[in-house]
DNA sequence: TCCCAAATCAGAATGTTTCTGATTTATATT
DNA sequence: AATATAAATCAGAAACATTCTGATTTGGGA
């Protein structure tokens, strides 16, 4: 479903179907939280094993440019990727022991009073909110 | 007034005062916008020619463990720095295309709905929020 | 002045991401 | 079904930020 629609898109942008791009399409579908471009390249090699690394972040970055992808960063000196489900605007609470993610339906910019900090003659485009922490299960062997 | 503040706060953590740490302390409260480490190494040679820029990389992340220096990113594949100015929380709006960057006061965590959005058993200890886009200068740019 | 933990230096190493140039492939057309 | 070709892939190198290593120097207390 999903996955389908993805691929027209593609076709009606003149993009290929390659089997590579077709796995790493479902393997982000799949996908219960964003993973990093290594994590996305491992799974791949399951099924590819002569995939190239680069045909990962080729791919990764024209479904970005498509907005098809979201391209987050959670400070651990790499980027993780998720798809970009319309109608399912999020940010992220993220544990800085385990690494683990949780959904956070509250945007900032939904926010009162948002509009009036930004100058009027800047164009928003984007914008991100992270919130960082400790889960409960790390919180307990933090204070054993 | 600010910089001695920090060398005392370094001495009774047992830091060394070095002519480096000093230098780099003097550039972070000098500068007008968050620098990349790149940019601090450059400015500091001009003083210590034969500075190693790993110096630069222990001393920012010392200075961040001390929560002198806050660690920022906006998605430009490298981090910036800034000095953490007590009472002067704030976030940033980002010019995508020169990079420029202005202080943003509203704080999503100020917000209301937040605490409803994030899990009792969840210890939240740093937050971040940015707005991309175009500024006024460089949307005329785009435009022409 | 002496001592030594802390800091620095120089260069190598690590890890992510992008680039290059040769080869292969998806798909539109015949 | 065969062909042509732009798009995509592969393999390896390169670029870049950041961290590590091991030898040397130095700030600051005794």
């Amino acid at each position: 479903m999903i996955y389908e629609s993805i691929l027209e898109q593609l076709s009606t942008q003149s993009c290929k179907l390659t089997l590579q791009r077709r796995e790493l399409l479902k393997i982000l579908i799949r996908a219960k939280t964003p993973l990093a471009a290594r994590e996305i390249y491992d799974r791949m090699l399951k099924k590819y094993p002569h995939m190239s690394f680069d045909t990962v972040y080729r791919n990764l970055n024209l479904l970005q440019d498509l907005h098809i992808v979201n391209r987050l960063d959670f400070q651990e000196g790499r980027s993780r990727y998720e798809l970009n489900r319309s109608q399912d605007h999020h940010h992220h609470l993220v544990c800085l022991k385990c690494g683990g993610t949780w959904k956070l339906k509250a945007c900032p910019l939904e926010g009162l009073n948002i509009n009036n900090t930004v100058p009027e003659d800047f164009k928003v485009t984007t914008h991100r909110f992270e919130v960082f922490g400790y889960c409960r299960q790390c919180r307990k062997e933090l204070s054993t």
